[in-house]
DNA sequence: CAATACCTTACGGAATTCCGTAAACAAGAA
DNA sequence: TTCTTGTTTACGGAATTCCGTAAGGTATTG
């Protein structure tokens, strides 16, 4: 079983209730922290004293504070921790339910579990810990079911997504293009610019491109 | 001191963590949901039986289920509460940040008090608690200074909200007309609803009607 | 009643977006 | 090389959006 983890949340209920649960599965040595720089410097320290941590448990969203902060997501935090400790497991633990987003996190940041806040939230981190202690991912079904129904839809590159950035920070449709220009990437034409957001119109079945815009930023896309 | 409260909350890890500080309230007869369906049965049996709640600490957003509902979010149940027992006391508990979704909730539906979830919220749950007894309305600080801010910008009515809503849907210019035109709302005409979304555009700060339905959708208008 | 202000609508031209077609170009296969 | 295939770009006309001006309507005020 894990020896030593830390709990990165902002909410001070959910280490509070977590407690009993993690106790159940003998892991005693539990830290917590309410700010993702603290969380990353208790990591630091933990690694220099030879007495690492073996799992992170970390909320995504972190309230903001009078204090002056580097790291300000619980994604900016795992893309840290990777650096400096890329063996240390992590779990995320949040009520984000974008599946862009989640995507993102297994495939670019290769967190090892993501459990959704929610009614069956305990059973769920249990579940998790368990499974990440056999190295396997952690995903809870119904995000593997969106995640799934995702592959079709998300071909999207990161083109896609700049683009998709671009159109709703305001920008028209030849800004966008001397934009692609400037940045040397491919098919940086009007023209080109027009066919992507019409293939993205059909892709996502959005009539305009209003609607194209809200779409991505519900699916969290952007 | 208030005698019996329901608190609505998925996250079961959040009532356990909000037990002490409650207790600490001489608050002892503390029940608990986790779906909206069930809160509201709950209240309303509690009336029925003459003991009926005096405080109602809700969340705002319940995560799906197997389990077909009614009710699908705290906005929802606070409406059905409002008509059953008008004078039950209401304070709101969610992760939820956006001015608009937060300013309707004290305008339209009158809660009486607002607090989110992160850092301080046993500090601030007993705050809201203790001004509310007092017959007063709490808001947290952050939240206060946000809602003047809005003041200035949020002149937008539940026409523009709508129009807005089309926007987001997909819906051209000349097909929102006709959608007014149906449902009898003023200035229906493609020229009024051209110079209404120009007039959003300017108060937004709006380059382009994309970037104007993006805004509206971060801000929590729509 | 007249005068004014305000809201709504109509209209028209410019700008932009939409959408299909075709040319230009690049990469890989025969 | 030549042929295919697919991508990028150019172009042009239709549709839509954008934006200013003016006309019509309504309510308010003197």
């Amino acid at each position: 079983m894990f020896q030593k983890i830390l709990i990165a949340e902002d909410q001070i209920t959910i280490p509070d209730g977590l407690k009993k649960p993690l106790n159940d599965l003998s892991i005693d040595n539990i830290k917590t922290s309410q700010y993702c720089d603290d969380a990353l410097l208790k990591i630091k320290a933990a690694l220099r004293s030879r007495k690492p941590f073996d799992l992170l448990i970390t909320d995504l969203s972190f309230k903001e504070d009078h204090r002056s902060r580097d790291l300000t997501s619980g994604e900016e935090l795992i893309k840290a921790v990777k650096e400096i400790q890329p063996d240390l497991k992590i779990i995320v633990f949040s009520v984000e339910h974008r599946v862009g987003k989640i995507k993102k996190l297994l495939e670019a940041y290769h967190v090892n579990g993501y459990v959704e806040k929610g009614r069956n939230e305990y059973k769920m981190i249990i579940e998790a810990i368990e499974t990440v202690l056999k190295g396997e991912i952690y995903c809870s079904q119904n995000i593997k079911l969106l995640l799934r129904n995702e592959e079709e839809i998300s071909q999207t590159d990161q083109y896609d997504e700049l683009l998709l950035q671009l159109l709703a920070k305001g920008l028209k449709r030849d800004q966008i293009a001397v934009h692609f220009k400037e940045k040397d990437l491919p098919a940086r034409s009007l023209s080109s610019i027009e066919k992507r957001i019409n293939k993205l119109k059909i892709l996502f079945d959005a009539q305009t491109s209003e609607q194209l815009v809200a779409i991505a930023i519900y699916r969290g896309l952007i």
